[in-house]
DNA sequence: ATAGAACCTGACGTTAGGTGTAGATTTGAC
DNA sequence: GTCAAATCTACACCTAACGTCAGGTTCTAT
């Protein structure tokens, strides 16, 4: 294969986004990523642009979002505005998304002041059976 | 039975606290959860406190946390403290969940703000497109 | 032209977190 | 005492998100 010369195969864009081949052929399978060419003979060739879909996958997975919302909103950040269909479901979604972000939010904000009273209780308990 | 009067039994344990009886018994099996009282018949009858743990339980879930890392941490929350092992070890635990917490914080702010800037983003187009 | 690395597909295995079901037992009300 | 509702145990099954394995193809270097 000639000409692909800015594009990476399967085994580079697996390890710069830390994740495995076969993470990236199911998420292909979850319309998650698409490999920017693939002529006849089978392999996939990547562009810069699915290493940053990996990235941002990896990142609303850290968010507690499962694959199928991803599949959802990650066209979101990729698409260039004008093309972005069914704008007032996309809208749904988002709203959604933030109401459930914000009580997140306080959720984790709250656990915070827990773990840190937590951390500080057992501080003291330590100290005071060191002091026996 | 008699003598259980302030107890429930596990079908309005599972209602008041909104998941199935299997999810308790499932629960149990962790050790997430036990009955007060379980005489010779084989029924459970749970006091309060259960109910409390099943509550916290669900909100450590919405944070992220596994069954296997809340069963790890869910006792702070409901035994004495002084009764509390390896405290060390509860220690560790508890601020490598707050340096977790706030990455977590850092990554939810931040996609909070992409989530509003989308929503701006639609919002705008969707006037646009009603203007033409 | 050939070896070895990289890649392909398909089928099956695995873990977490449950749900479903069947057949037996217990309970509470009458 | 009897009957329906609630519960019990045990086993099987389910989905999500991958990982493993096997056998075959393609690429690159020499």
């Amino acid at each position: 294969m000639v000409g692909l010369s800015s594009l990476m195969q399967i085994g580079e864009l697996s390890e710069r986004a830390g994740v495995s081949h076969r993470t990236i052929h199911y998420y292909e399978r979850l319309g998650l990523v698409e490999p920017a060419e693939r002529e006849g003979t089978g392999y996939r060739y990547y562009d810069e642009i699915a290493l940053k879909r990996l990235e941002k996958i990896a990142a609303l997975k850290r968010l507690g979002l499962s694959l199928d919302e991803i599949a959802a909103v990650i066209d979101l950040y990729f698409e260039d505005a004008s093309g972005i269909r069914g704008k007032e479901r996309v809208l749904e979604i988002l709203q959604a998304q933030l109401d459930k972000t914000n009580t997140q939010l306080d959720e984790l904000s709250t656990f915070k002041r827990d773990l840190e009273n937590n951390i500080a209780r057992m501080l003291g308990l330590i100290a005071q059976a060191r002091q026996k």
